[in-house]
DNA sequence: CCTCATTCGAGAGCACTGCTCTTGACTCGG
DNA sequence: CCGAGTCAAGAGCAGTGCTCTCGAATGAGG
């Protein structure tokens, strides 16, 4: 896609994915609001205001980094999930919940990004909630499979549903996963949850203290959720 | 403790009590980092050198207001606790995790000042730890009680500790609860991890698109997790 | 090939930030 | 009552995001 266009657009493509390759740069470094396009601009040897040419505002740029961040931790738990023989659903499921971890321990800075706290008065765009949804779909495709597969035992003992969250959940099946019904999908959202819960109390320093090297702990967890959800041993 | 000292030293606790309370307003306003020690100054009458008198640096200000913080949040679920009768053990336990979240709705900048992205270059003093222990406390007290009663009754199919993790509970335990096993302790973390990836989500706009007024997922998740971690029904 | 609107980088400048240092007043204990 | 300690104020530094203007490069239409 690079061919078809004059020199002056080709240079552009390429300055743009040089200031955010640069600014995801001192992202990792200095963490989110360390980042700064002077700092940027100096680095790249041109002059603040030219970054305007390409990014409106420092928020656009963020919304950028934002949406690549995204679409990297999908990617990461696509691959992961595929790494796996297809029969091998409680595997795919743990390897998915790994990868999240893993991606995140590698990119902290651009984990915060994107499940820290929303920065100063930015409300994320439309665009990037449809990059967040990858990885609970890919989780709701293993799910999916092990449901076809009739394979699903959910742990017994745990809450009924109330009316509307049945509701909810019908809704939410409708557009991803019309088959599974409003229990198991409730379930699924509370091992997303928990996922991304302990993800953030490790890499955020809330795990300090009890469990600090938290894979083991990770690991069980992991284990514990797949059983929640029920999936086959 | 107001009475014993000079006048000079009452007017600087005030003054320091006055800073903050704006701080923590332009706090709830701006959030995290639309915080301005100029405008804090600028609000109060006083110009902005004069705050270093109170505060050596904004980090410093930062650091009050998340132990604040921290504290208001132990206080709201010691409250929750206590406001119910001792022998409802499953009541207190799930009222613990609904004062979490209100205090969070409530307080949301304040909720994503300790639970969201870590600031800058900031890492978190010793001092913090302290009162960030106070809500897992309170868990761990309904625990015990629990466990000494004889109720506890965990859901069963889920995982068993590998030996590391074991050992990591039982250390953990010495310090806050010695009698109760590692699998109780270990249970009750993921809960723990639960709450508070569940309340962020909510607060940071994740939830968006699948159970959004999260009212009833959030006390169905919390009957799952008293399912979990085996409080009797 | 030439023209002219569009696009670009550079620079100056605005309003803001956290923070430091100095200066001149105030307060209070010995 | 006076000197040590504390205080608010102001100027100033280095940095920020962002806007505007001005020449120069570019490239599409005539």
């Amino acid at each position: 896609m690079n061919a078809g266009r004059t020199a002056r657009d080709r240079a552009r493509a390429e300055l743009t994915a040089e200031i955010k390759d640069e600014a995801r740069r001192q992202l990792g470094v200095y963490g989110a609001d360390g980042l700064s396009l002077r700092a940027v601009a100096r680095e790249l040897g041109m002059v603040s205001s030219a970054i305007y040419r390409y990014f409106p505002s420092k928020d656009e740029l963020l919304t950028a980094l934002i949406v690549d961040a995204y679409r990297a931790l999908g990617v990461a738990a696509t691959a992961a999930d595929q790494r796996l023989p297809e029969r091998d659903l409680r595997g795919r499921w743990q390897a998915v919940c790994h990868a999240v971890r893993d991606w995140a321990r590698a990119n902290r800075h651009e984990y915060a990004l994107i499940y820290g706290s929303p920065v100063p008065g930015y409300t994320a765009p439309e665009i990037t909630i449809a990059e967040a949804n990858k990885v609970p779909l890919v989780m709701v495709r293993v799910l999916r499979q092990a449901w076809a597969e009739g394979t699903l035992r959910p742990t017994r003992d745990s809450g009924v549903l109330s009316d509307g969250l049945a509701e909810q959940c019908r809704t939410l099946a409708e557009a991803v996963a019309p088959e599974l019904p409003p229990e198991v999908l409730a379930r699924a959202i509370v091992c997303w949850t928990q996922l991304f819960g302990m993800v953030s109390f490790e890499l955020f320093g809330q795990l300090v203290g009890s469990v600090d090297p938290s894979d083991e702990f990770f690991a069980y967890a992991v284990d514990v959720l797949a059983d929640l959800v029920g999936m086959p041993s």
